[in-house]
DNA sequence: TTTAATATATACCGAACGGTATATTATTGG
DNA sequence: CCAATAATATACCGTTCGGTATATATTAAA
């Protein structure tokens, strides 16, 4: 009745942070077994007895990408307690994505889409999912913040999160694709106005 | 010393048309051979006696898509002269994003980014320099109608494009991945109020 | 410590990959 | 219309792909 994680649990989730990175880097399509073998130093036999097969790696890595990402916010966010300071993380932690070591590949949920929404049925579907997941938590934090009288009450919570939402992932890709922070800082700054402006 | 177009030529045109379409769904990587071959209804010798390999399709095919693009975004530019119409064309094409048949794939310009970043140098140059070429028309429009004294004097044109530009990938993504238009229509009324904003 | 169960490595499969040498067909200038 | 040339098709190359049956090694319970 001890609390034991198994030997091949362990290895499971080996399998998964070593790969996860690398599917996120070179997508699903560009990422071969032997990458997965190169970067976990298993061999496919170890593999293949932890998933049933590349998809279902891709699947958990993708998971703990974007599980990476939410941890890493929502950390930011609670240091905060006031609404607008708590949307204002955003901006501050994705001015300095290029240097957040494990957002280096980019956002797991552009990079997973936009490969896979014509493509991949299931990596799409989590991606969609993820999506879901932040726009509601951002709706979340604007509802408190309207609640809380820190946010004006009109304001709409939907909107706010897809126009933050869009501004963010349309400057990742700018900034991934040019090397530069700049179009990351003009974007995150023009965020910021805009966040301080539905201040109550 | 005539005007014609060798065969050769018009073949190359043609597998770059037919193929264009299949690299912007599937990227680079989930694109083989056998697709090309497939679509143009041509033999890989055929292919390959017309490119020296699968890159040299691919880039052709980006610019191709982004030719596209750029193209029909021009003609509706130009169908105005007030420089506030002429940013108002981006919300206005792009709201119907899902609808453009030729855009069905997505933005080229967003799939070949998040994919090639961290994979394929020559299509990262390439979306690279088109990303840039774009912001700089964006600039152009708003330096023309601040000289038109349509557009405030102190409108910064870099950050516009910048923000214009985040606001539509962002949205882009959104919308391909959810399958919804409704992040598309958030985010162009949005973006319309933005750009009416800065009217002198 | 022995043993049964579990986990990993080895060696291999057929298929698909990108690519090419060569044969065949189509085009075009004379 | 014919010959030279250019363009396409065929048949094949070695490699890598995702995946698996089986042997070996490791782990954990008795």
């Amino acid at each position: 009745m001890q609390e034991t994680i198994s030997k091949s649990e362990r290895t499971r989730q080996f399998i998964i942070e070593k790969t996860a990175p690398v599917f996120n880097a070179k997508g699903f399509a560009g990422t071969s077994l032997n990458d997965l073998t190169e970067v976990t130093g298993l061999t496919k036999g170890s593999i293949y007895g932890n998933f049933e097969n590349k998809d279902a790696v891709a699947l958990a890595a993708f998971d703990y990408n974007f599980g990476r990402v939410t941890l890493y916010m929502k950390s930011k966010i609670q240091e905060k307690e006031n609404a607008i300071e708590r949307l204002l993380a955003y901006p501050k932690v994705y001015r300095d994505f290029l240097k957040i070591p494990f957002l280096q590949p980019g956002c797991p949920i552009l990079n997973t889409s936009t490969e896979a929404d014509d493509t991949h049925p299931l990596l799409r579907q989590k991606a969609a999912d993820a999506l879901a997941f932040w726009k509601k938590s951002i709706e979340n934090q604007v509802k408190r913040g309207i609640e809380r009288k820190e946010i004006k009450p009109k304001t709409n919570p939907a909107e706010i999160a897809i126009i933050i939402m869009s501004l963010i992932e349309g400057a990742i890709m700018q900034a991934k694709v040019t090397g530069r922070s700049t179009e990351l800082k003009v974007a995150m700054d023009f965020l910021e106005k805009l966040i301080r402006d539905i201040e109550s």
